[in-house]
DNA sequence: ATGAAAGCGCTAACAG
DNA sequence: CTGTTAGCGCTTTCAT
């Protein structure tokens, strides 16, 4: 095993003290150019690098930021943390990165996990979680924004848009369109209290619904991350009550483009026979050239100014408001 | 603030030293039962979270392993780093992510950044580096394993497959299926000495089609990140050179279910009056129901098996090779 | 089974 | 502009 260099070798071989060494690293100004340049050619000779743990020990600043997200395979949050990384990076912060697989107890012990790097800030998915988390949550002290859903209290700053005004918004277009008979598709898990985006969603629906006094309707499919199988239980749904359906809106894109490849494959006339539509901005809805009518939950956006939001907060910047709605917005496609 | 508490606080708190608390958490079995109890009433009472960086600071054992990516916004890579994390995950490795953009220089900063961490192993993404990288890498001592490409040198150990079997294989499936015109696509990219895998991905195309004096094209889209955009362009130019092709390899699998979508909705009958396969195994193209024939490139086995081999590194396995070529396979979709 | 002393590599605070 | 001292919070080592 070579011998690790530390600040004090370096210190040793320029001659200059471990001080003069750290500060030529991390305030070149104050050193004398000479100085720093002899310092620097002995580094770069050695190929010293900073012990980033003792100098945070000492400091107490340690420039992570935990980030916890449900899922990475999902594009909708792939984009959102693309948002969340870029400012992070920009700021000089480094996410430490959980994934729960949609678990609130996964979530609890990741937490536990990552508050042991003495994070200076956390960004978490959601603001259902477990009351345990909620504890060490407020306990930590450490800033926090909770993102993806504005209807709760926060526990420090939220950073979301109304999952429920989306759901509403979105059969508002439809029902625009002259579509009546519309089907709302959701997960069974939305049910479950961990899905509460979901169901929110849902509810959006039921409400513009019965304001027109057309009758609601709720399908759910099986395997929420399995598209494919999700459009065929859709396509089979749909085939059943053809009479009763002219435009289905799922509760998230994945799954409406899924069906939407399926209601294509079968040759279903779009948007003419049925009109498709759903909650989310997939990225592949708009790389591929089946672009569905959706709602744009501006989840890049969402992650850039929750990451902005959380570092003001670290540096004590004065906010007026706890909660920020970074809004949605309807894109048109074809299918509606 | 509040005041943070440390290990010395358990220690004055329950009577025991603060080492006897620091073995009831890293090694309880040496303690006595009552002792840990006691230790543990407290830690939970006043919710202590041990500090990470102090006690790697020591033992000189970060359990953090740095991971290195082109982008985690491209299924295929979301797919290898599943992997990657979930054996990590199971080993108590953290995974420290850096994304490149696919940038060389980029790869190089995040390397030297991340190096502070003393991160136990590395984990990069394709085998050409900056000369200073390589450098670095070497002089770092550290467990090292490059991926997704195995016609290299290794630094350390390469877990990957052969983009050039790749190209050959996938072209040597469609003349089977009695395509002569074969149009390949790559990204102008695949020209730099940074894309190397696009590169070797034509080559095996190109050998496959001389030995049996077929006449090779190649096409190439402007930006590979750009599905929808490279889709049309394709299309544009089957378009006017229809009596010249019957079939066309994309170079990447986003890029083909990109044409794909055009091609299907431009109403042109595949496979029948056009071939269309790709290289790669996006998710969503088994997701929805446009299942495109490509190559399975194994990135979510390749994760595994790279952190696998690292760990098994780290530990001192003793090993044979140095190369692991974790294979390729076609998957026939309906587009061939 | 438990404790005391030493020190990991760095930087804050103070000194000059 | 540079140096000295002390100590961040833990674990290793040695002792009991």
């Amino acid at each position: 095993m070579k011998k690790k260099i530390s600040i004090k070798d370096i210190a040793r071989e320029t001659g200059f003290s471990m001080m003069t060494v750290s500060r030529a690293l991390s305030n070149p100004d104050i050193v004398n150019k000479k100085t720093k340049d002899k310092i620097d050619k002995v580094i770069n000779k050695r190929g010293y690098i900073p012990n980033f743990f003792a100098g945070n020990l000492k400091s107490g600043k340690s420039r992570l930021i935990v980030v916890i997200i449900p899922s990475l395979r999902t594009s909708i949050f792939n984009d959102y943390f693309t948002g969340l990384r870029e400012v992070l990076e920009e700021n000089k912060y480094q996410p430490l990165v959980g994934i729960t697989d949609y678990s609130l107890e996964k979530e609890e012990s990741i937490l536990n996990k990552f508050l042991g790097y003495k994070p200076e800030g956390i960004i978490v998915v959601g603001t259902k979680h477990t009351k345990k988390t909620k504890e060490t949550l407020l306990r930590s002290n450490i800033p926090l924004i909770e993102t993806w859903d504005i209807n709760h209290r926060p526990l420090d700053i939220i950073v979301g848009f109304s999952n429920y005004e989306a759901g509403y918004n979105i059969t508002d277009f439809a029902i625009k369109k002259n579509y009546k008979k519309i089907l709302f598709v959701t997960s069974s898990a939305s049910n479950m209290k961990t899905e509460v985006r979901g169901r929110k969603r849902l509810e959006g629906y039921v409400d513009r619904m019965l304001k027109k006094n057309y009758k609601h309707n709720n399908f759910q499919i099986s395997d929420p991350l399995d598209y494919k199988k999700s459009g065929e239980e859709i396509f089979n749904y749909y085939k059943k009550n053809r009479q009763k359906i002219d435009c289905i809106i799922t509760f998230n894109e994945m799954t409406g483009l899924g069906f939407l490849s399926t209601a294509i494959r079968n040759n279903i006339k779009i948007p003419k026979d049925l009109g498709i539509a759903s909650i989310g901005n997939a990225e592949v809805s708009n790389l591929l050239d089946f672009k569905i009518t959706t709602v744009n939950t501006n989840q890049y956006e969402m992650g850039k100014i929750a990451a902005i939001k959380l570092i003001d907060r670290i540096n004590n910047v004065p906010f007026k408001a706890r909660i920020f709605d970074v809004g949605i917005s309807i894109v048109k496609g074809f299918s509606l």
